[in-house]
DNA sequence: TCCATGCACAC
DNA sequence: CAGGATGCG
DNA sequence: GTGTGCATGGACCGCATCCTG
C-alpha cells in the first residue's frame, strides 16, 4: 500500500478558517486526507471555493437539529469507494458528527464526539454515542474491515495525558466513566496511534482559550487517532 | 483555568 | 443591517 | 494564629445565530 498522510483538526468553524487562509494552507500541508470536526456550517452556507478545492474530493456531515452547530468534513485526494454519514440511528446521527469513507485499504471514521459539560443530559448522550460507537466499529471488524478513527473524543484517557488531572477529576472530559470507556475501547484491540510512538506527558491537543491556557501549555489530549488492530503494522 | 472567598480541620 | 445577547464549547 | 485542603462562584475567548431597534 503506498503512504499516505491523514491530518485531524477541530476547526471551530469552517467559514471563519477560510477567513484565515485555510485554503492555501490545506494545498501548502498537502495531506492525502484531511478530517475536520466543528465546521459549524451546512454545505449549502458553504462557498464554491471551500466546496471544491484543487485536487480534492469534499464530503460533508452537518446538523439537522441545529444551525451553526457540530459538523464535520472530509477533504481527499482519492475518491473513496462509498461514504456515509452516520452509524444508522437517528439519534447519533442527525447531529452531523460523522463521516465514514470506505477505502479499498481501510475504512476512514471521521467523528466529533459529543461534549458532556453541558448538563447530565449531555454526559449520557455522550456515553450512549460512545456506545453506539463501539457496536458500530466492532461489526466492521468483524466483517474484516480495517479501520482508521480520527476525530475529537473530547476525554484524556489517562493522567499522562492533561495537565491537571487532579483538579479536572470530577469533569466532564475526565470522568472515571468516561475514562474507562476508553479502557473498555482499547481492550477491544484498538490502538492509540500516538502513544505506539510517544509516551511523554505534555504533548496536547486542546487548551482552553477563556484562559489562554496554550501560552502556559496547560492542556488536554482528547484528539485522537485510533486503528483497529488488523491495521496496526501500517502505521508509521 | 484561575483567582478570591469561605469553611473545616490540624497543629 | 449593526450591535448586543445567547448558546455552546 | 497559621498552614493546608476542599467547595463555590465569577470572569474569561471565539464562532455562529438570533433578537432588537
Amino acid at each position: 500500500m503506498k503512504k499516505m498522510r491523514i491530518l485531524s483538526w477541530n476547526v471551530n468553524g469552517i467559514r471563519a478558517i477560510q477567513k484565515k487562509g485555510f485554503i492555501d494552507w490545506l494545498l501548502t500541508e498537502d495531506p492525502d486526507i484531511l478530517c475536520l470536526q466543528e465546521t459549524k456550517a451546512a454545505p449549502e452556507q458553504l462557498s464554491e471555493e471551500l466546496l471544491n478545492i484543487n485536487g480534492y474530493k469534499s464530503y460533508f456531515s452537518s446538523s439537522i437539529v441545529k444551525k451553526g452547530y457540530s459538523g464535520v468534513a472530509i477533504y481527499t485526494k482519492q475518491e473513496p469507494i462509498k461514504v456515509e454519514h452516520g452509524f444508522g440511528i437517528p439519534k447519533f446521527d442527525d447531529e452531523g458528527r460523522i463521516v465514514v469513507a470506505e477505502y479499498k485499504e481501510f475504512v476512514l471514521i471521521n467523528i466529533y464526539y459529543p461534549n458532556g459539560k453541558k448538563n447530565e443530559e449531555r454526559l449520557q448522550y455522550k456515553m450512549d454515542f460512545y456506545e453506539a460507537f463501539l457496536d458500530y466499529s466492532n461489526k466492521l471488524v468483524k466483517k474484516g474491515k480495517k479501520l482508521v478513527i480520527c476525530g475529537d473524543v473530547n476525554t484524556a484517557h489517562k493522567e499522562i495525558d492533561l495537565a491537571r488531572p487532579k483538579e479536572n477529576s470530577k469533569v466532564s472530559g475526565f470522568l472515571p466513566i468516561e475514562r474507562e470507556w476508553l479502557d473498555k475501547f482499547f481492550s477491544h484491540n484498538y490502538h492509540d496511534t500516538f502513544r505506539m510512538f510517544n509516551d511523554e506527558p505534555e504533548n496536547y491537543s486542546w487548551w482552553d482559550q477563556v484562559t489562554r491556557a496554550r501560552d502556559r501549555n496547560v492542556g488536554w489530549r482528547i484528539d485522537y487517532f485510533f486503528v483497529s488492530d488488523n491495521f496496526k503494522k501500517n502505521v508509521k
